[in-house]
DNA sequence: TGACAACTTGCAACACTATAACATGTGTCG
DNA sequence: CGACACATGTTATAGTGTTGCAAGTTGTCA
């Protein structure tokens, strides 16, 4: 109880096409569950997000829509993410102005990151204990929670092994 | 043990030209300590920060500082911040691109934040209990941790007992 | 004192992140 | 079909932060 790990750290040779497959259908299924459109462009979006496991930027992402539709423009990806974020497909992270699939958007839960300052590879937690002794502590301060922001940096289990092999 | 608040919310009747003047006097020393500048326009940044008792945002303090410093530009700004952020007399609130002063800079401590939805006030906390927790769980999953942000957002006391007053 | 190094600020331009406003297209349902 | 809601296209602009180099300031030490 209490620590679970909803996207863990990814080793080099997961079997990513089969991962990458699995959040788009769970996406597929959420917003159907929804009653909302998961479109051509925001299916694509989430896609190229999923693609590599690490935050992506904004305008990393136009670049790449731009590649193969030439309207997009800095609304189509905004609109775009404002969207998943909605759905909770994906989450901001704060820290770095960039963006990364949620392992579990159908279940509610807080946004607990742990960010590898060294590969830029990111865990999503969601962990019960630390909420809830965030939660105690800000009431007692008479503070009402309504949402939390938690990203952790340092160094990945990889990285933290092989600290200086390319940094 | 545990809780401590570092910067708890402020009642609008404090003496609120007492507490920037300590904190200023606190940032002296404490420049000298390190053997570091805490200049006209550093020293003016700061107190600028600690004037109201919410974030401040970069290009607000960059307006207030062209009214008296007519070659202020964003670099003068920016430079000022970067210098406070090092000497940890601000932090930074990732989720709101802002500034606010730092109670207690001679002590290490983590960012983590309260901060009300309603009057933008901040309170901060340095609480071991929520930075063990942490800890332990990241390090369960073998990630060796850095630094942490934590920013939850709600509502403060008076906010909570008359949130429809204004909002 | 004066010359040097290190630090600080001035200044112009630019890069990155995000939103506003309005027009146009598309899909659904009576 | 026609009306409506939703989604996208398009242009412009707002907000946030950095680079690079010139000029000024401060402290140090022979």
């Amino acid at each position: 109880m209490g620590t679970n790990v909803v996207t863990p750290f990814k080793h080099a040779d997961h079997d990513h096409d089969h991962c990458v497959d699995d959040a788009l259908a769970r996406a597929e299924q959420q917003c159907t569950k929804n009653g909302v459109r998961l479109t051509a462009i925001r299916r694509r979006v989430l896609e190229l997000i999923w693609r590599r496991h690490e935050p992506m930027k904004a305008y990393d992402l136009l670049d790449m829509l731009r590649a193969e539709r030439r309207s997009a423009a800095p609304p189509t990806v905004y609109r775009a993410l404002d969207f998943l974020l909605e759905e909770g497909l994906i989450h901001r992270i704060e820290s770095l102005n960039a963006y990364v699939g949620c392992g579990d958007p159908h279940r509610p839960h807080v946004g607990q990151f742990l960010i590898c300052q060294h590969c830029n590879a990111v865990a999503e937690l969601n962990d019960s204990d630390v909420y809830q002794v965030l939660t105690s502590k800000a009431e007692e301060l008479g503070f009402q929670v309504n949402s939390q922001t938690i990203e952790i940096n340092g160094l990945c289990p990889a990285c933290r092994d092989a600290p200086r092999i390319n940094g």
